[in-house]
DNA sequence: TTAAATTATTACAAAAATGTGACGACGGTA
DNA sequence: TACCGTCGTCACATTTTTGTAATAATTTAA
């Protein structure tokens, strides 16, 4: 059973019947659609929550569809969502173009059965890296499927934000975050708490790693946190 | 993490009352504030000094907030300038009107703190971080991610000081600065410190470098502090 | 060489940042 | 209803960082 959390759909197409007919046939099959109607809404969508798949109009008013992407692929944390151009052009130039920043392409009139299996298609390639593989670090290991953590094959008690918290900083081995970007990544962007919750709850995750794994978590000073490994200290 | 240039946000509102709330409120978030009570007023302020972001009251006599965005989005020089809406309206039309020129929308009443966060997140997501990549000279390694300095491997432990101090001068390498530059560059042009301060950072830094690293910051007697490298000496 | 100018070093107290425990709120559940 | 786990926030403790002044060391100019 693949009963994971539904995986979520950015469209964004200016014709909001377009978007409407995508929105339902990626909903009977399984997906959660979100939708912008422009380039400037479809960054306020992904600020408050990162999709995991982005259908972009290529023709769009102000900044096209094409330029929308290839700021997304210039932010770090935007790099990775995969993309797929909705395109009305058939020329190769274009096609071409289109790839360099996109996944893949469907030119317009598309059949939807065929949209969603290319969008299957490439959350089954792209996702596993990410999401769904294990994560090891030492004996420290994060199971994405079963949402599990275990260190040294006992299993740890962690309540979701720990969860959610630990994954992202598993994913992201030796890079620093600053509190707001962990509030932004972790609680999500449409939350608003202070920024000192999220000391408590990594002293919380520190306290659930237990007193050898809880080192893997560093304070970077005047900054946030960082999961470090693979460095030597001298101290 | 608001070591930059403070921020400056105009408040467009015909209630004066708002006009300081809102003004007390982001002030004691960091940033600067201008006012205006009304679209010309506004226009006349944004002709004198660009601001970050705007806060536009929906609902305003003659002109109204939206016809004002409008207005700007038209103009080039004001079309990139990120809006927030304020707006007593809750009905969906008006959102999505709303949005089409905002950034973002906030209906009354509002918590002040869910104001700030927005606007943070819009000035987030407004103001993109060039890609860091690692600058590196000999052993030395200097991280922009990990926000974490290396010495042959080893981590060393830099305060936040020492640490923009080190990026500044990797990343502009045979370069003499002086100690007012550097208190502009590095501690920001907005704080009042002596200059002699400089010098005592400079010793820190060079300590947590070690003897064979301190070497790279050479002191430019009458000027300031250079980080030199590729050079040979001949005293 | 000496005196003046400049920089290096040290120590210290204030300020800032982070760690930590506790409390109440909230939703789910027995 | 009461219980339980989770969460956000606060107050206070602890640690680190920072600015400055005092003093030592060095360089420069005459």
């Amino acid at each position: 059973m693949s009963q994971q959390s539904p995986r979520t759909v950015l469209i964004v197409d200016d014709e909001s019947s377009i978007r409407e007919m995508l929105a339902i046939a990626l909903e009977m099959a399984g997906f959660k659609t979100v939708q912008a109607e422009n380039a400037a809404s479809a960054l306020k969508q992904i600020a408050s929550r990162l999709p995991d798949l982005m259908i972009v109009d290529w023709m769009m008013p102000n900044v096209s569809g094409l330029e929308l992407c290839r700021r997304l692929r210039r932010n770090p944390d935007t790099a990775s969502i995969p993309l797929i151009l909705l395109t009305a052009r058939v020329e190769e130039g274009a096609k071409i173009t289109g790839l360099e920043v996109a996944d893949d392409y469907i030119t317009k009139p598309f059949s939807l059965r065929e949209l969603v299996a290319r969008l299957k298609a490439i959350l089954r390639r792209t996702t596993p890296k990410g999401i769904e593989e294990p994560v090891e670090y030492g004996n420290l290991r994060l199971d994405p499927v079963g949402k599990q953590v275990t260190a040294s094959d006992r299993l740890l008690a962690l309540s979701p934000i720990e969860y959610r918290l630990l994954q992202l900083f598993m994913t992201n081995p030796n890079r620093a975050f600053s509190r707001t970007q962990l509030l932004d990544r972790v609680w999500g962007g449409d939350v608003y708490v202070e920024e000192r919750t999220v000391d408590v709850h990594i002293r919380r995750l520190r306290k659930t790693l237990g007193t050898e794994l809880s080192d893997l978590i560093q304070t970077v000073r005047g900054m946030g946190y960082r999961f470090t490994i693979g460095t030597n200290y001298t101290d």
